[in-house]
DNA sequence: CTTGACTCTGCACGATATTGCACGAAACTA
DNA sequence: TAGTTTCGTGCAATATCGTGCAGAGTCAAG
């Protein structure tokens, strides 16, 4: 293990799971923890991570935050863009949609994957700069802040030349009745066009977005392919969402 | 073994593993280890590899890279990026390359600015996501993962469709002859297409670019309306850059 | 064919980097 | 406050690095 890929190996470690333990890395990586308290005491010299007392946290204050919520929240959304990001195929051309599940998703990407990945989210796409082998395909419109994706005509006019295998949606409801559903208008119009450019749309639901249901509708239910949840839900909850022709992926 | 093949070895390793071991590989070869070290030497030297302790790892493997060129100066970077954003006027519209010191720029946008950037770099977009009025207009295009920006004809197609006031461009080299360079030839082109789209070019430069120049030519001096740079810089290295058709902002 | 310039390679050696351990200081936890 | 964990530093062992140098091979001019 050469020192730079260790160190290397420490800021992915930061991006992906937002915190790292000293002995834990240690041990994991077989090196002493002195080793590893060394790297960290140079990386937070260059100021590419944040020392703390038992580890490290990332640098920028923006990903600190995002990296604790993550944390409180546990990490649901990371076990679900984990359990997503194994149904890409070497190959494919997926569309990633906005949004901080799909972020997990871009992050748990396999390292020796070579797809590529169209996104009209400039997040994603910065996230996926780290990725070794996967090509990205960056859609451009207006900013779309509250969501940070792009939107309308031009974003449209280019999504519509694009024809991808697998589309990963976000959403802030799925509901057995109203489909799936979102808060702007605009943004809808665009998720419904690039699921009709998809030859499948799989949807990452947490447990608070199932039977949820917002004010525009994406696609019905009957658009979607695949619903990737967790394992741990009522009976009650997801019996809805049972049928034939959706295939309900509980992580 | 030739020389050439082993290098050329050495590359596809790279490529392949990601990484290379001195020791290990010129066991594998039967040669010494001097030999290796030497042509990691060299290759290192043509920019081909990453030299580190104990063998090499490719070299654009863009993370330790962009997060250590963040690192490089980004006070005087700040300020730069602060001289340039007090360029900008209400109701412009602006376009902003990538790279550090325009994600600097963006940091630096007054608050109560009303103008649109326009932007084919995900990270300035992503930036500008708390800013509370700029408009954001993203260019999209095959991500460019070594600078972080989008390139391709998309991307062109988008570019040629609008006109800004002004144009903030990223280089890596700004020479009184050889013009403004980086060393990408695609790139090179989508920003000359930008500078032609815009009524001013405004290059930002910190003391390393000043007279330096990269392979591909992006536009000639003449093409340029300011350079930003600091005042703290010897008369001999600015004075090829004053004459009547630039202006040369001393910050 | 000989000679001289040049390149490539391996070896020697002093310089530098990395690593693990020891030990007292500091920080955290109950 | 007391006990435990983690931290930082000094130190020694080891690994790796860079450089100078000499031998072997190549090539072209004489």
């Amino acid at each position: 293990m050469l020192t730079s890929e260790r160190k290397a190996l420490i800021q992915q470690v930061l991006r992906r799971e937002g915190r790292l333990v000293a002995k834990e890395f240690s041990q994991k990586l077989g090196v002493s923890e002195d080793t590893i308290r060394r790297d960290l005491r140079e990386l937070a010299g260059e100021g590419l991570l944040q020392r703390v007392h038992g580890g490290a946290l990332p640098a920028s204050s923006a990903v600190a935050d995002f990296a604790s919520r993550e944390q409180v929240g546990s990490s649901v959304k990371a076990r679900l863009g984990q359990a997503a990001a194994r149904m890409i195929q070497s190959g494919q051309i997926v569309f990633l949609d906005g949004g901080t599940t799909n972020v997990q998703l871009a992050r748990h990407l396999p390292h020796d994957l070579k797809a590529v990945v169209v996104t009209h989210s400039p997040s994603i796409a910065v996230e996926l700069v780290h990725h070794p082998s996967v090509e990205v395909e960056l859609i451009g419109g207006r900013l779309f802040k509250h969501s940070i994706v792009a939107v309308g005509a031009t974003c449209a006019k280019a999504i519509s030349r694009i024809r991808a295998d697998l589309f990963f949606m976000g959403a802030t409801g799925i509901h057995p009745e109203t489909g799936v559903t979102t808060g702007d208008r605009e943004e809808a119009a665009i998720k419904n066009l690039i699921a009709r450019q998809s030859a499948e749309t799989v949807v990452l639901a947490t447990r608070e977005k199932l039977g949820a249901a917002s004010p525009y509708q994406i696609v019905p239910l009957s658009d979607v392919g695949t619903v990737v949840t967790m394992s741990d839900l009522g009976e009650e909850v997801l019996a809805p969402f049972r049928s034939s022709h959706l295939t309900l992926v509980e992580v």
